[in-house]
Formats: C-alpha cells, sequence, structure tokens
DNA sequence: TAGATTGTTAATCGATTAACAATC
DNA sequence: TAGATTGTTAATCGATTAACAATC
C-alpha cells in the first residue's frame, strides 16, 4: 500500500480519538457530518479520508464506530511496541510523559534522560531517568526508536546529533530550534512559539479586516 | 494588504529565530540558499516568502540580516501588546509560561488560571495565578486576547465555553480535545498524540518502503 | 417512494517547484 | 566577462471541494 497523504494520517489520529469518546458515549455508528462536525471540516472530507484507507459502511446507517476504530488502528499503530525516549525532564518532559502514559500501548516510553544529577536514578512514573551519558548505551539495549527532544534551545542541535548517532529513527523537535539531521530521519517539528505567532498574527488580522466592513 | 498564506506565515516565525541566532552569531547578510538549508527547504521558497512580504535585497550579496527581521516583525508582531493567559496551570502549563517568559515582549503572559487552591494566589514566574472562577473578570480587566488552554481533557470544552463568553478572540489549544466553538474565534490545535502518530507511522512506513528494496 | 446518506469522479484551490531573465 | 544570486512567471503537485450517481 503506497503511504497516504500527511493531512489524512493527522485526521485519522484525530477522528479515532473522536471515535473511541463516542463509543464510551454508548454510540455505535457516526455519519459522515457528525464526525466532520465534531472536527470542523466537511463531511466529504471525512468521507474521503475514509476511502482513502478502504473502508466501507454498510449504507445508510454511518459508519460502525468499532469497525472503523479497528480499521484507523491497522493503519496507524505499528506492529510492534515502538519505543520511546524523553530528551529532557523539565517541565515540558514531565507534561509530555505523563501525557503518553497508557494512552497509546504501542507507543511507549521506555527511558527518559536528564543532565541534571538529581533527577537521574528516579524512577519518574515509572520510567527509570538516565544520565545523557548513557544515551548509546540505553538506545540500544532498549531498542528506541523515536526521541522527543525537550533539552533547552542551546544543547539541542548536539543532543540531536547524539541521537542520530546513537541510532534513533525519527525525532519530534519540541525545541526553538531548527534541527538539522539527515535526511533519512524523520524530523517533526513542534514548535510552540510558531504556533503562537501564528493565532497573534491571524486573530489580529482578523480585527483589521472586520473593522473595515 | 491582504492576508499572508497560512505557510509562509509559520515559515517566517520560524526565518525570524533563525535570523535573530545569525545576527547574534555576527553575520550581517544571509543568502537565500544558507537560509533555505537551515530549514530543510529550498531556496526558491524562501526567496518566494520574502518576495511575499515585499523585501528587497540589494542585489547578489544576499538579505540584510537586520533589515529582514525589521519587515518580518512589521508583518507578525501585533502593534500593541497582545495579552495572553495560560488556563491550567500543570506541568504542560508551566513549561509554556516559562518557554514564553520574555521571548516575545509583544505576546505577554498576564495571568494564569488553575482550580487548585494550593496555586491559586502564587506569583509563578512572576505571573498571578487566579482561581478560573474568576476567569471573566480578569479576562475582561486584564484586557485578555488570547488563551493558551492546558487544563485535562475533561474541563477542556467547558472551559473553551467559559473562555468565549469572556470575550476571548483566540485559543491555542493543547488538549486532546477537538474544541467546538463560534466561528469568528481563531482556534489552533496544537496536538502532541497526532503529531507523535504522525512520526511513528512515517518512521513504520519508511522502514517497510526501505525493506522492500 | 422520497429523503438521507455514501462513494467517487471531476473541478478548483492553494502551495511548491521549475525555469529563466535580470542584476551585480 | 563569467559566475552567483535574486525576483518572478509558468508549470506542477497535492489537497480540498463540488457535483452527482448509487444505495438503502
Amino acid at each position: 500500500m503506497k503511504s497516504l497523504p500527511e493531512k489524512t494520517i493527522e485526521r485519522l489520529s484525530e477522528y479515532r480519538r473522536t471515535l473511541h469518546r463516542c463509543l464510551d458515549e454508548g454510540k455505535t455508528h457516526i455519519f459522515s457530518h457528525e464526525l466532520a462536525g465534531m472536527h470542523n471540516i466537511t463531511a466529504v472530507q471525512v468521507r474521503r479520508d475514509i476511502m482513502f484507507i478502504g473502508y466501507a459502511s454498510q449504507g445508510r446507517r454511518g459508519y460502525d464506530i468499532r469497525e472503523l476504530i479497528g480499521v484507523i488502528a491497522g493503519i496507524m499503530d505499528p506492529s510492534d511496541v515502538l519505543n520511546l525516549a524523553v530528551v529532557g525532564y523539565g517541565n515540558l518532559g514531565k507534561a509530555i510523559s505523563s501525557y503518553l502514559m497508557n494512552k497509546r500501548p504501542k507507543l511507549k516510553i521506555v527511558a527518559v534522560f536528564d543532565i541534571d544529577p538529581k533527577k537521574i536514578g528516579a524512577t519518574a512514573s515509572a520510567v527509570d531517568c538516565f544520565s545523557v551519558d548513557r544515551l548509546r548505551e540505553i538506545i540500544t539495549s532498549r531498542n528506541i526508536n523515536l526521541a522527543l527532544l525537550t533539552v533547552p534551545a542551546d544543547a539541542a542541535q548536539q543532543m540531536a546529533k547524539a541521537l542520530v548517532s546513537s541510532g534513533i529513527k525519527g525525532i519530534l523537535n519540541f525545541t526553538t530550534v531548527n534541527l538539522s539531521v539527515p535526511d533519512e530521519i524523520y524530523l517533526e517539528e513542534y514548535d510552540m512559539i510558531t504556533s503562537l505567532e501564528k493565532v497573534a498574527y491571524f486573530v489580529k488580522t482578523a480585527q483589521r479586516l472586520s473593522q473595515l466592513s
């Protein structure tokens, strides 16, 4: 199967969460326009995404929520557990760790790294915290594929380099530094300040436009 | 002036940060291919973005970094300070607050809200922490335009509603709930689990594709 | 049936990239 | 000049939306 469009992948992840919530509320089926309304998009887009993943409903009673969750999981979830490391255990690292803990059984945080001796050795939220000196050793021994980078900006590039040379496959970058890594490493920037500036720009622009009318 | 493409806005924010770093390192000019290399995009795209904002260089010696920063600031920065509130002062709220503190003088966190009496009244990182009961009062009196929502998932929709009715203009949503808000409210989803699942998907897909070859 | 809904093709929109003339 | 670089138009690519036949 070909790789799906990036935007579709993002939405599938969001649909799944919403579908789980609907299941919890006792729903068994959902219409495309319902799912669309919950995500502020159009029903056509929902149907198109679902077409992409090759799922078809039983006609006019909407999609079977349980089945749809299963199909999405088949696409999105790795067949084996993907082991993660959180690198940098400050407020952000802690927030992310507790956020992710037990949410996705196939995405498992198996190690946390920090430079602060006071944090090292602690077993925070059931995960061991190691010194960054042992990065390569632990990444190899625990078969870690993905790193969540939450260190201070001035340590980011150097740490990314160390991660890559330790055999990591992908980095989710929470720092404000644009990392440079080899092409074969999947890098996702997750940039708060950019998001915030974008919101600020559009809020400002919307205000200005509405004043004109 | 028309509103710029969303993607261009995002990149302008990223360029500016990089440009500041270059200034700190003593550079005065930068070529489009240098800036492109630092962001893993093409030089054409950099030039096109810069064309969009109406800046022109002095010919073949690249862009004047200081001037370019000024032009980007003129586009992106609100003319007046935009007041922000962080709603939910757990690990994530703390990380965001200290992250943003003093980074962008035009984007100022002027209040923090929480439900926990132990946090209320504290003056964390020089910002007062209030009870959510006083949401409307403080939002009005401190002229707050934008909220950063970091409350637990089950409180998110209710809190969003309270924020909207208190007169907020935009929400940056860090929770995993897809909020529903009126059209005129600018809503930006900032979703960690989706980002992580996306990275996981592409890492997995890349591995599979490379095994085929 | 009439009405609601899905699945899919074709059209549109928006963003990126290729190509290249102009500049220094 | 030759070479490097910019600014801009046109072509391409990818994602969204419109339109509509098929289904129940």
